[in-house]
DNA sequence: AGTGTTATTGCAATAATTTTGCATTTATAA
DNA sequence: TTATAAATGCAAAATTATTGCAATAACACT
């Protein structure tokens, strides 16, 4: 169980400021295992008044800190997840319930059999290396 | 080497008219190892009249039949790769020059080096599974 | 605790991008 | 060759991302 205290430490660690706004968002994301997009997070949100720039700016910068994960759904939107743990960028994605599954080292040919065997269906998937190739570098 | 000709003969098997606008896409991505956005295909063709809206246009229709990959590049914007074999989506991303190199099933343990023994440094990588969790389907 | 410094907020305004509507043109099948 | 349905190209609308700036709040340092 992941507790707010946590992740308020990861700020600091950052060079983040803890301010309500973010603590406001972190909760949000709380113990939830679902990403959301933006406009999901600001409708939880927003009875509290609180600010759509403010909220674009503390995704983004939560999101270089590593804070958070930005999934691309299929759809073209990002969605965010908490990600205390500074861990890899493995998980498996609901197509419809946007419910997150993390996924530990395989090989790739039994990924999409690990997916299946939580039960997911209709199973696909993206990789994609990023890196400077040669001549670049 | 991929032919102009092969390329067409895949819009005919997904029910897509083969014109002009088209053919001139194709063209345009063809024979290229690197993975360019809207705009650099647009400042490519545009000196013939290329209307924007049209190139947004195919180059959706395209994803969604799968005769182009569209990459999530680091910053946020679109890259798009013809993907002529229909293969999975297996693909080393360089950061700067944006040239792509394919992957070859191999396990995710190795992935990493496998781009390096490219040539590629700053290696890091995406992975994202997509489904439909037990509850939704 | 009080204070100076600097990041963050919240508002408005701007910029960039995506998406739609529609008349015209073009590709394709009969 | 013609009917039809899809695609184009233009403009316009809707959405989304980004910036500027004054006010505020967090934090390091006395």
């Amino acid at each position: 169980m992941i507790k707010i205290d946590q992740l308020v430490e990861n700020l600091r660690r950052d060079g983040l400021r803890v301010t309500n706004a973010r603590k406001q968002l972190l909760s949000a994301l709380l113990d939830s295992k679902k990403a959301y997009t933006k406009d999901e997070i600001l409708n939880q949100l927003k009875s509290k008044g609180y600010d759509p720039i403010t909220l674009y700016r503390n995704l983004n910068a939560f999101d270089k800190s590593g804070i958070l994960l930005r999934l691309k759904d299929e759809d073209g939107k990002d969605r965010y997840l908490l990600n205390p743990e500074r861990k890899h960028y493995h998980v498996i994605l609901c197509k419809a319930c946007k419910q997150v599954e993390p996924i530990q080292s395989c090989t790739i040919d039994t990924l999409e059999e690990f997916a299946r065997s939580k039960g997911f269906k209709e199973v696909s998937h993206v990789l994609e290396l990023h890196g400077l190739c040669e001549d670049c570098s």
